[in-house]
DNA sequence: ACTGGCACTCGCTACAGTCGAGTGCCAGCA
DNA sequence: TGCTGGCACTCGACTGTAGCGAGTGCCAGT
């Protein structure tokens, strides 16, 4: 009992019309936009079948048919291919980044790009520090005991953190400091400095000591435990488009998942650059977005993957659409880093 | 024609048994809630009364009546005390804020609080960078032909931004570069800066001035001109509570105000410390959010504001509680501010 | 100046009836 | 065996009617 060709095309065919109608695709209709070549009556015998083995279902008893998750993945698995973006899109693009300044901007015009592209909720993860390496690390004295540490990352981070020095420190001795980390630090990928911190306090002369103690904890505290990853959110307003459709009615979870910082990365941040990543549904872990679909991919210089990023939509979407887009903004911000 | 103290006394308890309930409040409810000491009916007439002054109107012929933002204003104006607020406030407050380690998490963490507390949209300005003095500037040396300019202010806010030089330069000239800035700029206001900035050219020795120059524009562009301004969001989900009877139905408007920062920043970012704002309905300028207030203050650590905070939420809001709650948590920033 | 009484308005809910899109099934045909 | 046309059936959406009840405005009386 495979799905044959006919069938396949009926599901897609489902797929598509849902999708840009939102109403329910009755058979009738569906033979009327699609050459399908076969009567109504046959395609309905197609649909008890798909509907049997769970790819589209009815929402009441004589309503059209409505794809269910498993209709979707079955769809962008194997009944769709990636779209190509229109030349409008590409310079879109172009034009939206142009000029970026800094990190900081380039993430901001990023996430709201790709909202206005997709027309839906958009995320990306500054670069994560686990996967850069320290440029420079800079050492404000700001009174006696205090200090502002400030680290610069390649991928153009920069966090900063006040450090409370045990005892008051002479300016000589904040130069020493800052001299010895930049030595052992500059250049190590975060995620293997913490061995080389703990070397750097054993290391240190004796008078250095306290005041590196100290610092190697807020070191490690703060810029490899703590919140070393941030993200970046736009387009929340297209949440509401499709009136309360989509979404059972509620936007609440949605919004609610949102702002959690730690839900979202787990959604965005693991994949390479290349590889694009969808969450159907259900497929998602997190309860409250069980009636939303993820799109992500990786994004970075190279091959190599220094963030996620993605957008959130209804299950109703235009996947191929959403994911030549999401690619194209990742491959173009990995162009720009690598720049830098 | 004035309004007695007993019309006064019905719109204080239209206002807050609306506020409670959210349902039309009719003459009968409110003399059986109230001590008025006087029947329906009296309460009848104060109504026509009232309406026909424009504080309240009836959503329907025969339905009980609701406030207007006018209602509002009066109330908030004369009919409120600020709330105290509760010690399982205070101390939500003082627990939530606790550890906070830099700039950037204080900032994180009040905007959640105040969502928490309000139960609403709750808006943070970064501080100021105009209203903000320079602590220091660095240069990073990226290559021959770029540096990383991080300029820290004295309010904790960091930024960076890349300088691309016109040809490259010797690390001893950087040093030098980094030197001069730092005499002539630490210390100064930001708003006051553009002129010592441009001296700053032109005193300098002819082979630094291509650099300088360079420099100089970036320096005027970001820190003064460009994005100085941020805001942290938190709390969105907060929108979707009392089901879709606030906001009239959608939220569409409101999500898309929220999301320019230029706007918030406007409606946020403007008060003293000490003074709170509150903007009913109407009152506001911004179309999108006609359905709407804000509460909105200043905070800073002594008494002249570096930024504003505010919550945002349905005209029919608890405003003593709002305005209370918004205060103590701008003092209490102001507090953590002035430690540093 | 306040009150009780009364007629009136009008939104809300329930119920019945109609319409039509869409289905499942079946007999017939290639 | 697989496709098709025909047909009875289901059920949501819409319409119209009726009753209810909360709430009002007005007025005469204290």
């Amino acid at each position: 009992m495979g799905l044959d060709d006919r069938k396949l095309a009926v599901l897609r065919a489902i797929v598509e019309d849902y999708v840009a109608t939102q109403e329910p695709i009755g058979s009738k209709a569906l033979v009327e936009r699609h050459q399908l070549g076969v009567s109504p009556a046959t395609v309905r015998n197609d649909m008890a079948v798909l509907e049997e083995e769970g790819y589209i279902r009815q929402p009441h008893t004589s309503a059209g048919r409505v794809p269910t998750d498993r209709g979707y993945r079955l769809f962008v698995d194997r009944l769709s291919r990636v779209k190509p973006l229109s030349p409008a899109e590409r310079r879109a693009i172009e034009r939206f980044m142009f000029g970026a300044v800094d990190l900081d901007d380039v993430v901001h015009r990023t996430v709201r790009l790709l909202a206005q592209l997709t027309r839906q909720v958009a995320v990306v993860q500054y670069p994560s520090l686990a996967r850069s390496s320290v440029r420079h690390l800079e050492l404000v004295p700001i009174s006696t005991t205090r200090l502002m540490l400030v680290m610069i990352a390649d991928t153009g981070r920069v966090e900063q953190r006040l450090v409370e020095l045990p005892a008051p420190i002479p300016a000589e001795d904040v130069m020493d400091l800052r001299r010895l980390v930049n030595e052992k630090l500059v250049g190590t990928r975060l995620s293997e400095t913490p061995p080389l911190v703990q070397a750097l306090v054993e290391e240190s002369v004796p008078h250095l000591r306290p005041a590196m103690t100290t610092l190697s904890t807020v070191l490690l505290e703060t810029l490899i435990e703590r919140h070393e990853e941030r993200i970046a959110l736009a387009g929340t307003a297209n949440l509401t488009r499709g009136g309360l459709l989509d979404f059972q009615g509620s936007l609440r979870p949605i919004l609610e998942a949102l702002e959690e910082e730690v839900v979202m990365l787990k959604l965005i941040g693991e994949a390479e650059p290349s590889t694009t990543r969808v969450l159907i549904g259900d497929e998602n872990e997190i309860d409250n977005l069980r009636a939303a679909s993820v799109v992500s991919t990786g994004y970075g210089p190279g091959s190599t993957s220094v963030g996620g990023l993605g957008v959130l939509g209804p299950t109703r979407m235009d996947y191929p659409g959403t994911i030549a887009t999401v690619r194209a903004v990742a491959r173009y911000v990995g162009e720009l880093l690598a720049q830098n």
